[in-house]
RNA sequence: GGUGGAGUGGCCGAGAGGCGAGGCAACGGCCUGCAAAGCCGUCUACACGGGUUCAAAUCCCGUCUCCACCUCCA
């Protein structure tokens, strides 16, 4: 069986089949840099980090571009409102969302282009329209012709006539239809001189629609396999990149992918709504290997309320996986047994990226892998540390991958504190051979009240920090 | 008004016509000096009302509730 992915424009699951063999073209619509990212913001990044890591797995060679919009009206209008100037707004809450996707161990992109950097692209696009018919220039403005072009809606199914007039601009007389959608915004007075550039219609600034069509088809080409983003970029946003780009003569997005919602409360974790949890402050709480666990684990596509005890409970589950896996590699070492990855494992991630059934594969593996343990047979743990950490991997998630344990390795006073804890349990050892387990126990509570958490096990007692 | 999505056991969260997803919690057992961890077992649910079918959480009709998009939005 091969990969099946949801094709929103299709309404079905379909096939994937990847224009170029061998190789996948992926292009995900990024954030606006107009604030510091929540966790909804990140939720999507991580949908599509698993989707290209499996899309590697399977053998792709894949290429794959996340854009990020780096001017709109609310970065002119927040960074006016913070007294920066705009790109300095914009740039400080791109290295936040670098930041975040970092600590959440979101491959960086093979390549992150940004709206500002490609105004020649977009102009060339206008033209390409204009001189098609689709698009029009009304003193500085250009829009898109949405009467010009029969398919406009076929994404989103929906009728030109039942859609309420498009607000992207201060003025309709000037458009042919109220549907018309800016793809570039005339400079106003007012606005910074920086945030304009030279076309032959005057200067302006892009819409927010075009630069995905200028950057998709600069670095993907005129077709390219799949197109990602939210729910909420359905209609308009990628509706209207792709009548720009087929009204064009593009082929554009052959696959429509859209993640769903993080919610706080019952509703989409949203700025305007005031109900969101920023990354930042998420992972003061937990740890972020954990939020990964919450938020990979679900279906992309459902719907995940965001609570303080659903995260707890990821929590609690991912260290049973994490357990097992420094268990086992002290058993037998990090790198025994080969990366086979789990019959029930691919067939569940090939079924639309169907992440609940291939943690549940990863459990029942981590489970086979205990019993291992407790069994002391050595090449069935092998076995199954080898299976857990491939399938960790391809979930971002295997514990000793070095991005999750690089931090706090090797300073002096963990060494020092290694073998004080050592030293401890070599007096609690004694004690227990003489039986004095009231000796013993009061170095375990000890222990214990300083976040050292003993357990006894056939091969000697073995200590982990508690959480 | 138009276009979509959702309602599952104590909780989170899958599935989408017939074999009890998985995890968390709880309870019982095994293991342990006692623990911890682990393993085994128990807990048989699908908003409501009809219908189709040998068989429905899954299909059809109706009802209720909630959410999203059509305005910036992951």
């Amino acid at each position: 069986m091969s990969l099946r992915l949801y094709d929103t424009a299709a309404r079905a699951v379909r096939e994937f089949t990847p224009l170029r063999a061998g190789q996948a073209s992926v292009y995900v619509c990024g954030l606006t840099v107009q604030g510091p990212p929540h966790v909804g913001h990140v939720r999507s990044a991580l949908a599509f980090d698993v989707l290209r890591r499996w899309l590697a797995c399977s053998g792709l060679e894949v290429t794959y571009v996340r854009n990020v919009t780096d001017i709109d009206d609310k970065i002119l209008a927040k960074a006016e409102a913070a007294g920066v100037p705009w790109w300095a707004w914009a740039y400080t809450n791109e290295l936040a969302v670098t930041r975040a996707y970092d600590v959440l161990g979101v491959l960086p992109p093979t390549y992150e282009p940004r709206a500002t950097g490609h105004v020649p692209d977009m102009v060339a696009l206008m033209e390409r329209l204009i001189d098609r018919g689709h698009a029009y220039a009304v003193d500085g403005d250009v829009y898109f012709d949405v009467r010009s072009f029969p398919e406009y809606g076929c994404l989103t199914r929906q009728r030109v006539e039942d859609l309420e007039p498009a607000a992207d601009t201060d003025t309709d007389e000037r458009k042919r239809d109220a549907r018309d959608f800016a793809l570039w915004k005339a400079h106003k007075p007012g606005e910074p001189e920086t945030a304009s550039w030279a076309t032959p219609w005057g200067r302006g600034r892009p819409g927010w629609h075009l630069e995905c069509s200028a950057m998709a088809e600069r670095y993907l080409g005129p077709e390219f396999d799949i197109h990602g983003g939210g729910l909420d970029l359905r209609f308009p946003h990628h509706e209207n990149e792709q009548a720009q780009s087929r009204a064009a003569g593009d082929g554009f997005a052959r696959y429509w992918l859209h993640n769903g919602w993080v919610t706080l409360g019952g509703e989409k974790m949203s700025k305007s709504l005031g109900n969101t949890a920023l990354v930042d402050e998420v992972v003061q709480r937990v740890r972020p290997v954990e939020l990964r666990y919450y938020l990979v684990t679900p279906h992309y596509r459902s719907t995940i309320e965001f609570t303080d005890a659903a995260l707890a409970e990821a929590g609690v589950a991912y260290r049973r996986i994490e357990s097992f896996v420094k268990r086992a590699a002290e058993r037998v070492g990090a790198d025994a047994g080969s990366p086979v990855l789990c019959a029930d494992f691919t067939a569940a991630l090939d079924d639309d990226l169907g992440t609940p059934a291939a943690v549940a594969a990863v459990h029942e593996a981590v489970r086979e892998g205990n019993t291992a343990l407790a069994e002391g047979d050595e090449k069935a743990v092998a076995d199954a540390l080898g299976s857990v950490r491939a399938m960790l991997g391809v979930l971002g998630l295997d514990p000793l991958d070095p991005h999750w344990t690089a931090a706090g390795g090797g300073d002096r006073l963990g060494e020092v504190a290694d073998g004080l804890v050592a030293l401890a349990l070599e007096q609690r050892q004694a004690a227990r051979a003489r039986r004095d387990y009231a000796a013993a126990d009061a170095i375990r509570d000890q222990l214990a009240a300083l976040g050292v958490q003993v357990e006894d096990t056939p091969q000697g007692p073995r200590w982990e920090l508690s959480r």
